[in-house]
DNA sequence: ACGATGATGAAC
DNA sequence: TTCATCATCGTA
Protein backbone atom coordinates (compact mmCIF):
# COMPACT_ATOMS: atom_id res chain seq x y z
CA UNK A 1 0.00 0.00 0.00
CA UNK A 2 1.20 3.14 -0.96
CA UNK A 3 1.91 5.73 1.85
CA UNK A 4 2.58 9.45 0.67
CA UNK A 5 2.88 12.36 2.96
CA UNK A 6 0.86 15.10 2.02
CA UNK A 7 3.22 17.73 1.05
CA UNK A 8 2.36 21.61 2.40
CA UNK A 9 1.08 22.25 -1.44
CA UNK A 10 -2.22 20.08 -0.36
CA UNK A 11 -3.20 22.58 2.53
CA UNK A 12 -2.34 26.12 0.36
CA UNK A 13 -5.40 25.26 -1.19
CA UNK A 14 -8.97 26.48 -0.21
CA UNK A 15 -10.68 25.70 2.96
CA UNK A 16 -13.77 23.41 2.00
CA UNK A 17 -11.52 21.65 -0.55
CA UNK A 18 -9.21 20.52 1.46
CA UNK A 19 -11.80 19.75 4.35
CA UNK A 20 -13.29 17.29 1.93
CA UNK A 21 -9.77 15.86 0.94
CA UNK A 22 -8.65 15.13 4.06
CA UNK A 23 -11.58 12.86 4.46
CA UNK A 24 -10.05 8.95 4.55
CA UNK A 25 -6.61 10.53 5.06
CA UNK A 26 -4.33 9.79 7.81
CA UNK A 27 -2.90 11.60 10.80
CA UNK A 28 0.30 10.09 11.79
CA UNK A 29 1.22 10.46 15.47
CA UNK A 30 5.37 8.98 16.07
CA UNK A 31 6.40 8.41 19.85
CA UNK A 32 9.56 7.52 20.75
CA UNK A 33 9.42 3.98 21.95
CA UNK A 34 11.01 2.60 25.00
CA UNK A 35 13.64 -0.58 24.86
CA UNK A 36 12.09 -3.53 26.05
CA UNK A 37 9.26 -7.01 25.91
CA UNK A 38 7.04 -4.65 23.26
CA UNK A 39 8.78 -4.58 20.02
CA UNK A 40 8.61 -1.13 18.27
CA UNK A 41 5.96 -1.19 15.17
CA UNK A 42 7.43 1.78 14.00
CA UNK A 43 11.44 2.15 12.43
CA UNK A 44 14.41 3.11 15.15
CA UNK A 45 12.53 2.83 18.46
CA UNK A 46 9.68 4.81 17.00
CA UNK A 47 6.05 3.56 17.70
CA UNK A 48 3.42 5.18 15.04
CA UNK A 49 -0.21 5.87 15.58
CA UNK A 50 -1.80 5.95 12.21
CA UNK A 51 -5.66 7.45 12.39
CA UNK A 52 -7.71 7.60 9.83
CA UNK A 53 -9.70 11.20 9.32
CA UNK A 54 -13.53 10.55 9.79
CA UNK A 55 -14.54 13.86 10.53
CA UNK A 56 -13.56 17.70 10.25
CA UNK A 57 -14.88 21.84 10.12
CA UNK A 58 -13.70 23.95 7.74
CA UNK A 59 -12.99 27.75 9.62
CA UNK A 60 -13.17 30.03 6.22
CA UNK A 61 -11.88 33.32 5.72
CA UNK A 62 -11.75 36.55 7.98
CA UNK A 63 -15.58 37.40 7.44
CA UNK A 64 -16.65 33.60 8.77
CA UNK A 65 -18.09 34.87 12.52
CA UNK A 66 -17.26 31.42 13.52
CA UNK A 67 -13.77 31.60 12.97
CA UNK A 68 -11.16 32.57 15.35
CA UNK A 69 -10.08 35.10 13.38
CA UNK A 70 -13.52 36.67 12.44
CA UNK A 71 -12.36 39.66 14.69
CA UNK A 72 -8.67 40.43 13.29
CA UNK A 73 -5.70 39.07 14.23
CA UNK A 74 -4.34 38.22 17.69
CA UNK A 75 -1.60 36.14 19.29
CA UNK A 76 -3.51 33.01 19.75
CA UNK A 77 -4.87 32.90 16.11
CA UNK A 78 -1.65 34.52 14.27
CA UNK A 79 -0.85 31.03 12.57
CA UNK A 80 -4.22 31.26 10.90
CA UNK A 81 -3.00 34.13 9.03
CA UNK A 82 -0.41 32.34 7.76
CA UNK A 83 0.41 29.89 4.95
CA UNK A 84 -1.27 26.34 4.87
CA UNK A 85 0.28 23.40 5.88
CA UNK A 86 0.96 24.73 9.98
CA UNK A 87 -0.80 23.45 13.31
CA UNK A 88 -3.35 25.76 14.61
CA UNK A 89 -3.37 24.20 18.25
CA UNK A 90 -5.35 26.35 21.58
CA UNK A 91 -7.32 25.15 24.50
CA UNK A 92 -11.27 25.38 24.70
CA UNK A 93 -13.29 25.37 27.62
CA UNK A 94 -10.15 25.42 30.08
CA UNK A 95 -9.32 21.41 29.23
CA UNK A 96 -9.65 20.48 25.82
CA UNK A 97 -6.70 20.83 23.14
CA UNK A 98 -8.22 21.42 19.42
CA UNK A 99 -6.26 20.54 16.86
CA UNK A 100 -6.05 22.42 13.34
CA UNK A 101 -4.70 22.16 10.26
CA UNK A 102 -4.02 26.08 8.39
CA UNK A 103 -5.06 26.06 4.81
CA UNK A 104 -4.61 28.67 1.95
CA UNK A 105 -2.40 31.29 1.02
CA UNK A 106 -0.48 33.49 3.53
CA UNK A 107 -3.04 36.49 4.59
CA UNK A 108 -6.22 34.98 4.34
CA UNK A 109 -6.90 33.00 7.65
CA UNK A 110 -8.51 29.88 7.36
CA UNK A 111 -8.38 26.01 9.23
CA UNK A 112 -9.72 22.74 9.58
CA UNK A 113 -10.56 21.71 12.91
CA UNK A 114 -10.14 17.85 13.08
CA UNK A 115 -13.03 16.28 14.41
CA UNK A 116 -13.07 12.38 14.80
CA UNK A 117 -10.96 9.60 13.22
CA UNK A 118 -10.81 5.88 13.75
CA UNK A 119 -8.18 3.62 13.76
CA UNK A 120 -8.73 0.31 12.61
CA UNK A 121 -10.44 1.58 9.78
CA UNK A 122 -13.85 -0.68 9.60
CA UNK A 123 -14.93 1.65 6.63
CA UNK A 124 -12.48 -0.09 4.50
CA UNK A 125 -13.42 -3.74 5.87
CA UNK A 126 -16.99 -2.92 5.70
CA UNK A 127 -17.55 -4.26 9.73
CA UNK A 128 -18.69 -3.23 12.59
CA UNK A 129 -19.53 0.19 11.30
CA UNK A 130 -21.87 2.53 13.66
CA UNK A 131 -22.53 5.58 13.95
CA UNK A 132 -21.20 8.10 16.78
CA UNK A 133 -22.40 10.69 18.94
CA UNK A 134 -21.55 13.82 16.29
CA UNK A 135 -23.61 11.39 13.45
CA UNK A 136 -19.46 10.88 12.41
CA UNK A 137 -18.58 6.64 11.52
CA UNK A 138 -16.34 5.10 14.28
CA UNK A 139 -16.07 1.75 15.61
CA UNK A 140 -15.12 0.02 18.96
CA UNK A 141 -12.03 3.03 19.20
CA UNK A 142 -13.79 6.00 19.48
CA UNK A 143 -12.26 9.11 18.71
CA UNK A 144 -15.64 11.20 18.17
CA UNK A 145 -14.60 14.35 18.84
CA UNK A 146 -12.07 16.69 18.73
CA UNK A 147 -11.13 16.79 22.41
CA UNK A 148 -10.77 13.31 22.96
CA UNK A 149 -8.76 12.97 19.65
CA UNK A 150 -5.94 15.37 20.97
CA UNK A 151 -6.34 13.49 24.26
CA UNK A 152 -5.19 10.20 22.38
CA UNK A 153 -2.36 11.20 20.40
CA UNK A 154 -1.06 13.56 23.57
CA UNK A 155 -1.25 16.50 21.48
CA UNK A 156 -1.35 20.19 23.48
CA UNK A 157 -0.74 23.77 22.62
CA UNK A 158 3.26 23.08 22.28
CA UNK A 159 1.68 21.53 18.51
CA UNK A 160 1.37 25.32 17.68
CA UNK A 161 2.39 26.86 14.77
CA UNK A 162 4.57 23.36 13.82
CA UNK A 163 4.69 22.21 10.21
CA UNK A 164 2.84 19.16 9.31
CA UNK A 165 5.80 17.20 8.63
CA UNK A 166 7.97 14.67 10.49
CA UNK A 167 9.83 16.88 11.99
CA UNK A 168 6.94 17.54 14.71
CA UNK A 169 5.97 13.73 14.81
CA UNK A 170 2.19 14.68 13.37
CA UNK A 171 1.68 14.45 9.88
CA UNK A 172 -0.40 13.70 7.26
CA UNK A 173 -0.47 10.67 4.83
CA UNK A 174 -2.18 9.34 1.84
CA UNK A 175 -2.69 6.19 2.56
CA UNK A 176 -4.66 4.95 -0.91
CA UNK A 177 -8.13 5.16 0.19
CA UNK A 178 -10.33 6.21 -2.31
CA UNK A 179 -13.70 8.11 -0.60
CA UNK A 180 -16.29 8.96 -2.86
CA UNK A 181 -18.48 11.37 -3.00
CA UNK A 182 -21.43 9.46 -1.97
CA UNK A 183 -19.81 8.56 1.19
CA UNK A 184 -19.83 12.27 2.06
CA UNK A 185 -21.77 14.38 4.37
CA UNK A 186 -22.04 17.87 5.05
CA UNK A 187 -23.79 19.96 7.68
CA UNK A 188 -23.45 22.54 9.90
CA UNK A 189 -20.58 23.02 12.21
CA UNK A 190 -21.00 22.20 16.11
CA UNK A 191 -21.09 24.23 18.64
CA UNK A 192 -20.77 27.62 16.68
CA UNK A 193 -24.40 29.26 17.32
CA UNK A 194 -23.00 32.68 18.61
CA UNK A 195 -21.93 32.74 15.38
CA UNK A 196 -25.60 33.83 14.16
CA UNK A 197 -27.92 32.65 11.92
CA UNK A 198 -26.13 32.69 8.81
CA UNK A 199 -22.48 31.84 9.58
CA UNK A 200 -23.94 28.80 12.01
CA UNK A 201 -25.61 27.18 9.26
CA UNK A 202 -23.17 26.76 6.45
CA UNK A 203 -22.08 23.19 6.22
CA UNK A 204 -18.52 23.46 6.71
CA UNK A 205 -18.54 20.05 8.37
CA UNK A 206 -17.35 17.16 6.57
CA UNK A 207 -18.11 13.75 7.39
CA UNK A 208 -18.05 9.91 5.94
CA UNK A 209 -21.32 8.20 6.54
CA UNK A 210 -21.88 4.28 6.27
CA UNK A 211 -22.99 3.29 2.39
C1' DA B 1 -29.10 19.43 31.89
C1' DC B 2 -24.99 20.95 33.87
C1' DG B 3 -20.41 21.66 35.93
C1' DA B 4 -15.37 21.41 35.25
C1' DT B 5 -11.63 24.56 34.16
C1' DG B 6 -8.28 28.16 32.35
C1' DA B 7 -6.73 30.91 28.33
C1' DT B 8 -8.36 34.67 25.69
C1' DG B 9 -9.82 39.17 24.34
C1' DA B 10 -12.46 43.18 25.14
C1' DA B 11 -13.83 46.50 28.31
C1' DC B 12 -12.63 49.50 31.86
C1' DT C 1 -7.17 44.42 36.13
C1' DT C 2 -11.46 42.26 35.78
C1' DC C 3 -14.93 39.43 33.57
C1' DA C 4 -17.83 37.01 30.22
C1' DT C 5 -17.01 33.75 26.90
C1' DC C 6 -15.82 29.45 24.93
C1' DA C 7 -14.67 25.29 17.60
C1' DT C 8 -16.04 20.15 24.68
C1' DC C 9 -16.89 16.13 27.45
C1' DG C 10 -18.57 13.13 31.05
C1' DT C 11 -21.96 12.36 34.27
C1' DA C 12 -26.85 12.71 35.37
Amino acid sequence: MKRKILPQKFFTRPALQVARDLLGKFLIREFPSPGGVDAPRGRGGLKQIALMITEVEAYDGPRDKASHASRGETRRNAIMFGAGGYFYVYLCYGMYEMLNIVTGAKDYPAAILLRSAIINFPLIRGVDCRRGRTGCVTDNMVLDGPGKLTRFLKIDHSFNKKPADKSTSLWFEDRGVKIPDKMIRRAPRIGVAYAGPIWSKKKYRFFLTKT
